[in-house]
DNA sequence: GAAGCGTATGTTCACGTTAACATCCCGATG
DNA sequence: CATCGGGATGTTAACGTGAACATACGCTTC
């Protein structure tokens, strides 16, 4: 990597005048306008190359109002959701000549929220990703600036948003049913945290599946998304007797069942089925690799931003559509057929 | 959440003029400045909230030449440590009162990064931390704008740049002289990637270690970092005999490891133990909980980017400063003396 | 050949903020 | 009581850019 010399950045004045001309022109070659004449454009393009202008982007934000960047907001950069979709998001962004302005909120408190929010009140964005649990987005101390379009990332935010999310309850469904036509006559869920959506809706959709083939469920485990917590849950499932068939929210918490499995000498399919949810790229290597349902966090990412920039475009401020993402039943060693052999 | 009605933002003039004030008067409110009355301060203060008065960044940004922003340049939000030590950047520079631009490299070719850079060059930023394999920044086609501060993390940067990094080398050791202090006659090592100085790092001091003990290293067996290139390594492994200690260069290989094991039918640890390098949250719930080197990247995250904002502050575009920052053994279940009971 | 038109380029100004300087007022000081 | 000092506040100008308007020139058209 070279490092230019000099201390002083130029400026389109600079540029103007080595190449001769006005600095509008050296604004329209920057710009990439059509009326510049050919001899002219190259001109100024080699007065930019000889003294390495570069546009001033505070300028340009001042002038047109636009910054070319986007906030994403989160809660964490622990869950393997929040970065997939932040790396889809930061990819669709950079593709349409946008930058991406990372907001982690350490804590969903109000007063760690509120520096990140900061931010986004100093309008150094054009529009924010808000991928958060959505509850929060409730309590009344959140103020938005006006005109700053926003999508939310979570199924549970009110019609006032747009939303992009996974369809969770899809995925939730072909998991269950996945290990119910295996032949399993019940299927044990451990839930993520009450403070999620996504969770609620997952362990929402595992139960109406069950009681529309008659089957009253089992009261879920508690879980906070930790492998730690799964290990916590799996443990309590293996010292009962007739369980068959876990699905667990994620795959983290699924391989913290495994572990008690394993520890507990359950066999794994044979014995227990163990289902998770995320395909995380990890899930593959469990042992056994792990039957899951994969989220398409890309393609949740990509659409949020294009649902983005679309009202950034308009200056549309509305909400209320919702788009979701269809998942996929993705069968690996962990799930099998009830008393199969090993 | 709330959303203010309105459309117009209103600038410094609008509150003065509400104040009855001159707009100067309300930048000095704005900005905390000492020479202020205390009851014009109020009245300040009641008219920016009254109107939803937010300071603009990009005036702000024009006229004092600071964006309050660095860059985090990375090539891939897909492994652990990267995503990690972007957490902690990104906590310290809030802590700073700084944003964080993520610029990722999708591909590091040219042609994506160069995109990044136009970012930089753009001067939207007051510094970076460039998370990236290094042998990247020789390429000669980088061209850093003059004056903005950078600070890389990784050890294989020349000592033109300030690094900071975790120390790569005393984790290698300390992982192996586990595995030899078990009794282990041998450790093989899965590597990671070659154009990755962290793997090289760890590879050289894990054979250095060897060495010193006058043990001939086996050739390290290839890997990419992925479970499944562990996956790899570890079918190879579990076929020859004689394998009783094994090092990945990071977690998730571990895993693949591991997962080659148990479908061979070697046990681990009683026939093979089996170490890391990351302690990534999920490594507690391996089977068996997996022994690694853990790295404290909430540190190197926090120590880039205070190196990074002194430079910032005193306008120091030098290099040469290396920090590293020591790792820590944890021992789980997954190595034990050679020949151990099951 | 005069009128009209289109293209290339220049000039002016405003975006919202803050540094620097100017002014004002009040109290202290001799 | 005149002067000085200092804190509070106002005025001016400039940061770099780009939209809007202005100008200049060459070419077509009848």
């Amino acid at each position: 990597m070279k490092r230019s010399e000099g201390t002083a950045r130029p400026s389109m004045a600079d540029v103007a005048r080595l190449a001769g001309v006005s600095s509008q022109t050296v604004s329209r070659v920057s710009n990439g306008h059509a009326n510049v004449d050919a001899d002219t454009r190259a001109k100024v393009a080699e007065a930019m190359r000889t003294l390495g202008y570069r546009p001033n982007s505070a300028a340009r934000a001042l002038r047109s109002g636009r910054f070319h960047t986007i906030g994403v907001i989160l809660t964490t950069l622990r869950t393997y959701g929040n970065i997939r979709t932040l790396d889809g998001v930061a990819e669709e962004a950079s593709r349409g000549g946008y930058s991406v302005l990372l907001m982690p909120v350490a804590d969903p408190t109000l007063r760690q929220v509120s520096g990140a929010y900061e931010q986004l009140s100093a309008q150094a964005v054009d529009g924010a990703v808000i991928i958060l649990e959505a509850r929060l987005l409730d309590q009344a101390e959140f103020t938005l600036p006006p005109g700053i379009p926003v999508v939310v990332v979570d199924s549970g935010a009110g019609p006032a948003y747009t939303v992009v999310d996974t369809d969770q309850a899809l995925g939730a469904r072909q998991a269950t049913e996945h290990l119910l036509g295996l032949g399993h006559r019940q299927v044990w869920h451990v839930a993520g945290p009450p403070t999620s959506f996504s969770a609620v809706h997952r362990a929402e959709s595992w139960r109406r599946t069950l009681t529309a083939r008659g089957i009253t469920p089992e009261p879920p485990l508690p879980g906070d998304w930790t492998s730690e917590s799964g290990y916590q849950a799996g443990r309590d499932l293996a010292r009962r007797a007739g369980v068959t068939a876990v699905f667990a929210a994620n795959d983290q918490m699924a391989l913290g069942v495994l572990r008690a499995m394993h520890e507990a000498g359950r066999a794994v399919p044979a014995e227990v089925s163990v289902a998770g949810f995320d395909d995380m790229e990890e899930a593959r290597s469990f042992w056994p690799p792990l039957t899951t349902i994969r989220q398409d966090f890309a393609a949740v990412g990509r659409l949020s931003v294009q649902k983005l920039l679309s009202k950034v475009a308009d200056g549309d401020d509305g909400g209320g559509e919702v788009t979701l993402v269809p998942t996929e039943l993705v069968v690996r060693g962990s799930t099998a057929a009830t008393g199969s052999p090993p």
